[in-house]
DNA sequence: GAAACCACCTGTTTG
DNA sequence: CCAAACAGGTGGTTT
């Protein structure tokens, strides 16, 4: 069974799984995922099964594409299908500014320098006009143009004239990572419950408070984010069900078990890893992101499973400039921790 | 599975061209064609090529169907299939009141007294409502309670106390019914999810709106009454559910399969039925309520469960006298029409 | 405590 | 092909 980490014992041994080939990479920022996994090459297309998309408004398309659909005033409305998640769920965040007004509740991503401009862009156009562009796939470029000549116009008052609020990575983008713990999967987390069970004591240590304690609050649920080790980012529903006084992952769970061939006595590990960064004006700023790994249960006699290291170093080196969606947004406001892609007070 | 019924109540005017031969007739409106023409047995479904449509606006399609469209600012609208050549042209003539205002040249039936009061009702509408309405198969069934709601109003006004339009039995409490749909239970209709899923597309033609339309308001969830063949009541608690998307039965619903031991494949059918009462100041009134029916799957082979007839008799003479509780409250009101127990206005 | 009800969720099927 | 619908689920709450 899982046990604790202890402490930051640097060990190589986790390497081997975990080194990785982040670096020459395509740096294309959209698609960063498809030729980073080849193991992910059963995509959703095989006859095997679609799976449940991990963002809002995302539907699972056979060929391997996303669909993107958004309700408003209980309607459905399509955005269209896009050949990755990202920009399905980009698109999904963009025409949420305009149909779901002031709710931050309803995006994918939050918010960064650079979406935060859409509202404004979006204020020049209709309702169909956003969903016009954003179907027929000239939305990006056209307030990629926005942006540009805001940013002219803007650096022209400064007299800078790159383009701020960039996402850089530093030094060869060394990311370090401290394993918070760990736990071997039961039959029943990679089965049809589409759950995990989160020990109770990693739970309370780790993760967000919910439930027991903001009870009477309305929001007990919350969706948190962990990275994988190319980077791929995973949103999980994570909720304490009160019938089983359990911690559970549910929304978001399955599909990590599908895509990566999760089966039971698999030991996942979670880490809480820190990424420096150099933004423009040389000032150094750390990205703090969470990250879960896999390890796959070999056979049956390789049960040792249980990784005591604490410690995972992964190279994101180069000009690879990947870049953390979900994190960029804390960065800005600092002052509350920023974990798992949701704000901890 | 379920086959669809005629159309909705009276809307027989508008369904032979306009020719009401309702009344004792097998009542299957939409396909009455077949009867009436063994000169266009030739269809295009024949391997032969596909006619050009006799009407404007008709496309027809491989099945035998036709398709309705009209164009619009140099757009093409696509109004539907249709199984009927009728019905497609009266699509489309709907939809020129709409589009093609002050036109008579573009109609394809002229206009009758019963059409001429399309542009009235259309006047509460929005374009994209009429169109929604004539794609989703609820247009003919809700300009039918349009034209009921003024009829009344109009001969009450008159003084006049029967409404026209209607199908009548008359005499010792008989009963006629018209079939609106069916559905052949799944293993989960009569399990312990406890709901009935109702095909949308009967779900919008035959009861009453709910969310979709009512949108913001609070009340969605209705309660309906029907009743069976001996004429107890059943009240079923019919919501709409967004996450799934579809109409279901939900409270009450279980009862009604215990009690009448449904089992998978059985089917349900649905009435409207009318029965004529003799109120003692002799002024004659109908009652409309609905019925539903239940038809047990004989083992496994007995499998041609569909009914196509649409009428049904219920006999419920002498001095049985049954009570249609729920009914009767309606007849004090009057004014608004009042259907699986509840006002529809 | 059990059963029903409720409001969600999802993978498969289909026109 | 793909968007919608739906058969079959879930945990939690009410009766």
């Amino acid at each position: 069974m899982a046990d604790e980490a202890s402490g930051m014992i640097n060990s190589g041994a986790l390497e081997n799984n975990n080194r990785v080939a982040m670096l020459g990479e395509t740096s294309d920022s959209n698609d960063i995922n498809f030729e980073l996994r080849p193991n992910k090459r059963l995509r959703h297309d095989n006859n095997d099964v679609s799976f449940a998309a991990r963002f809002k408004g995302l539907v699972p398309q056979q060929n391997g594409h996303w669909g993107a659909q958004i309700y408003a005033n209980h309607q459905r409305i399509w955005l269209g299908t896009f050949k990755s998640e990202n920009e399905a769920a980009m698109a999904y965040d963009s025409a949420a500014i305009k149909l779901r007004k002031g709710n931050d509740s309803h995006r994918n991503f939050p918010w960064t320098n650079l979406t935060i401009q859409e509202t404004d862009f979006q204020n020049h156009l209709t309702t169909e006009e956003v969903i016009k562009m954003i179907r027929d796939g000239s939305y990006p470029s056209k307030f990629d143009a926005f942006v540009r000549s805001q940013t002219q116009a803007h650096s022209e008052e400064v007299g800078k004239g790159s383009t701020p609020n960039q996402i850089r990575v530093h030094g060869n983008g060394q990311v370090l990572c401290r394993q918070l713990f760990q736990k071997e999967l039961t039959p029943s987390d990679v089965g049809k419950l589409n759950r995990l069970v989160i020990p109770k004591k990693y739970a309370v240590k780790y993760f967000p408070c919910i439930s027991e304690t903001a009870e009477e609050n309305g929001v007990n649920d919350v969706d948190l984010v962990f990275y994988d080790k190319v980077m791929r980012a995973w949103k999980f529903r994570y909720c304490y069900w009160k019938s089983s006084q359990s911690f559970v992952f549910t929304r978001g769970w399955n599909r990590f078990v599908k895509e990566n061939n999760l089966k039971a006595n698999d030991v996942i590990t979670f880490y809480t890893c820190e990424s420096a960064e150099l933004v423009r004006d040389e000032s150094e700023v750390t990205t703090t992101f969470s990250l879960i790994d896999v390890i796959h249960s070999e056979g049956d006699n390789n049960k040792c499973l249980v990784e005591q290291e604490g410690k995972l170093e992964l190279n994101l080196g180069g000009n690879s400039s990947y870049k953390l969606q979900e994190n960029k947004a804390s960065m800005e406001e600092e002052k509350e921790v920023r974990l798992f892609g949701v704000n901890i007070k």
